[in-house]
DNA sequence: CTCCCTGTCAACCGTTCGGTGGACGCCCGG
DNA sequence: CCGGGCGTCCACCGAACGGTTGACAGGGAG
């Protein structure tokens, strides 16, 4: 029998994850938890064998959680979410995630991952796998500094670098120096490029 | 015993909704559909009292499928949706649904907004209200023409205005009529603003 | 029928942006 | 200890952008 924990903010899925696993004989739910840091300890309370963890939670997010999980338990933790940036993505993988589902999955594919996660293998669903391979084939993994994400925000918000500049205490050449980089992180060639794509990948808001 | 169609593409949501719903003595699920189409269609054939009605879905949209419903039907319409852009509730809104509610509602909610529906009323979940008011005070509904949109969706990809012109076979002076009374309406003075703002309200991709 | 919105085009001007080519100090890791 | 990434700064140039004003045609609403 395989013990699970459900780590999600929204009563209606954690009802609708119940439902579907518990219609499975070896299966057994027992637990749920509403927030990141709930599922944490839960987890540490009831030592489940896998864990059925949200990405998108208030407070602490699906993937801190799991990084604190992974420290201090062999608990699998498989992510299950209702969209797939290719940062959320990479971010989970990197947290150690045995597995990452959508939740328009069916209840075979959740119970068959559920398993696979419990025997220790690592199930991606298959979009999601196509989205990670190119994520590693990318040699240069591309990721903003701090400052870069910083400068960009205020970007997004319609500032001109000059207000930028004056808004982080640089001048307005350090916010051009900071775009000019993002732009080549980015492989775009304007502002407006910089800030779509960049959300698209998961990195700004 | 009021009768519910659930509407909603992913199978872990329905199936956490009929548990809920379930377990109320006075609510009956008396049908589920994956898409919209799929919703008009069941709606015909199962007359029920209340429609649980996803907003975000392929093909026909949550919308698309509440005008559909209400032009044959005196079916009670009641959105449940992950998010709340302002530019989705007031489409909701619009297209007559009697209820807006957000998935991280309680069963208590749900059994109570389901039942008010099919009393008539109408239930608004309290931070969607707050935004319906917004939008109602604000006199002048900004929305952006077709056109607008369609030179903002490339702006957003990083094209300049002559690239944007080449590619709707327009002059440049013509994208930038069009994109400063995009940013008129959106009350915003650059490019970028305009394509994060128009995002944030739901009125780009 | 008239008004307003939309879509189209034009010219001009000042400001901002993007590109280039530097420069310096810091810190981390090989 | 030395390379490289990061954060900071400077100067210059051409291109792009934002603001303004004005214009005209078509269509839907009052």
């Amino acid at each position: 029998m395989i013990r699970v924990l459900l780590v999600d903010d929204h009563p209606v899925v954690r009802e609708g994850l119940r439902g579907m696993l518990e219609a499975e004989p070896d299966l057994t739910v027992v637990g749920e938890a509403g927030s990141g840091e709930e599922g944490v300890a839960q987890t540490r309370a009831l030592a489940p064998d896998v864990v059925l963890m949200d990405l998108r939670m208030r407070g602490l997010d699906g993937v801190g959680a799991t990084e604190r999980i992974l420290t201090f338990s062999a608990t699998k933790v498989v992510v299950l979410t209702t969209y797939e940036t290719d940062a959320d993505i990479l971010r989970a993988v990197e947290a150690g995630a045995s597995g990452y589902l959508l939740k328009d999955a069916s209840r075979a594919d959740l119970a068959g991952a559920i398993r696979a996660a419990a025997r220790g293998e690592t199930v991606l669903a298959p979009s999601v796998a196509g989205r990670l391979v190119n994520q590693v084939r990318r040699p240069v993994q591309q990721t903003l500094s701090a400052r870069e994400v910083e400068v960009l925000a205020l970007v997004a918000k319609g500032r001109t670098n000059a207000e930028i500049g004056r808004a982080l205490h640089i001048t307005e050449a350090t916010v051009k120096t900071h775009l000019l980089r993002a732009f080549g992180k980015l492989e775009v060639s304007d502002r407006t490029a910089a800030v779509t794509t960049a959300m698209a990948r998961g990195l700004l808001s």
